[in-house]
DNA sequence: ATTCTGACA
DNA sequence: TGTCAGGA
């Protein structure tokens, strides 16, 4: 009933998940992936297509490919589910400390900005202030003379 | 028509 | 990751 096909062609796979064949291939050389060859041609079997879909996961979670690839390593070596557990929660654990530590730093930053900007305003409202007095002064001068 | 490798104005 | 080349 559910003839799903044995395996995939590069192009198949890329039309499935929406990225193209150079990706796929780039993924390959970062080890993520290993199809296996006809000749110079590569056969993507589901296994092959589950690991490319966890492979893009890991990518839309933030982790680096060499992470991704570590990941997917142990997920179908070591059988143990607990320690594949053990190990995505630790990864996503750094990658959600990063991000509270980059939230940190953006809102460090944009305090300075900000106290910057209000410096900026209160010299550039001083100028006209003086401007506007020299003209008041000037004017003065000129009505004495 | 499809895929492959290598390279980078 | 894109893209172009040149071959299978």
């Amino acid at each position: 009933m559910d003839k799903q096909p044995a395996s995939f062609s590069i192009s198949d796979l890329a039309r499935e998940f929406g990225i193209t064949p150079r990706t796929i291939r780039f993924y390959e050389d970062q080890g993520l992936i290993s199809p296996r060859r006809e000749g110079r041609k590569r056969i993507f079997t589901r296994r092959d297509r589950t690991r490319l879909k966890l492979a893009l996961r890991g990518k839309r979670l933030g982790f680096s490919l060499a992470e991704i690839g570590y990941l997917i390593g142990m997920y179908d070596t070591a059988r143990d589910k607990n320690a594949q557990l053990t190990e995505l929660l630790n990864g996503l654990g750094q990658r959600k400390a990063a991000l509270v530590q980059q939230r940190e730093d953006i809102e460090a930053v944009l305090q300075e900005v900000n106290a910057f900007e209000l410096q900026c305003q209160e010299l550039l409202s001083a100028r006209e202030a003086r401007k506007a007095s020299d003209a008041a002064d000037s004017s003065t001068a000129n009505d004495a003379v």
